[in-house]
DNA sequence: CTGTATCCGTAACGATACTG
DNA sequence: CAGTATCGTTACGGATACAG
């Protein structure tokens, strides 16, 4: 019974191994970044709080669909703050938490990898891309 | 004709926007690292150069396409080398460049928060379901 | 061993309309 | 103003089979 061994096997390690990811803090927060709109919504929350219009001004493009969603997401890890004044037209207002202030620290420091090297990385890209037109011709 | 404005404005601001978002190099490595496997490979990478089998085996439930796909943009983008030897049966490592690793750097830092204070983040989300729970109850 | 090509299910995202 | 609910699409990831 061996025949399956490979795909089961997999299967049995994901089984494991989500339960490892699960856990696992790294992977936890990456997940977090990775959302298409926490990077953008760190960065405009960075220089102070803002209105739910606002922000999504600011990010120019994001449905209020992700807007909300990602806002509670955020709320949920206790990285942004929500504070609610009931005037006449409802004001909402967003900030970062010292814990997603200390987050978006953290992904500054990627942003600065970013943009010293991206010169680089698109070079590497162009040469790559080059390389595989030359090999299909 | 005012009747689609706001959908209209999305829609143009996402075009100018996303031409903006192309160049924007802190977003096109957010993009990056956000692939699901990528952080597991520069992790899986990070103490040296690997086989191809044994990323496999070091990711654990990684699927060939995905592996090769992750290893390809990577390899693009000049962050890893792959090295071919033309044995008998082929062999293929892949290693980080100096590139790769400084990326891998930047994006430690982010791991490091996140062991830092999971803690406080999974408290924050218990805090936040359970205030859910109390207030549909 | 090291991939490549194809098919398929899921889930993320976006657009729209509607509510408090 | 600040959302919520629903629907449609699409792109991502996974499984499988096959090739060099």
């Amino acid at each position: 019974m061996a025949t399956t061994t490979a795909a089961q096997r997999r299967e049995a390690d994901r089984a494991a191994y989500d339960a490892f990811l699960a856990a696992c803090p790294s992977r936890m927060v990456l997940d977090r970044i990775s959302d298409k709109w926490v990077g953008l919504l760190l960065a405009a929350l960075a220089d102070g709080p803002k209105r739910y219009s606002e922000l999504g001004r600011r990010v120019a493009g994001v449905s209020p669909k992700m807007l909300t969603q990602t806002l509670r997401g955020l709320e949920r890890d206790g990285l942004v703050e929500r504070e609610v004044t009931a005037a006449v037209p409802v004001r909402v207002d967003y900030r970062l938490t010292p814990l997603g202030a200390g987050l978006h620290r953290a992904v500054l420091h990627v942003k600065d990898w970013a943009e010293a090297h991206v010169e680089e990385v698109l070079a590497a890209r162009d040469r790559y891309d080059s390389r595989a037109d030359t090999e299909s011709g």
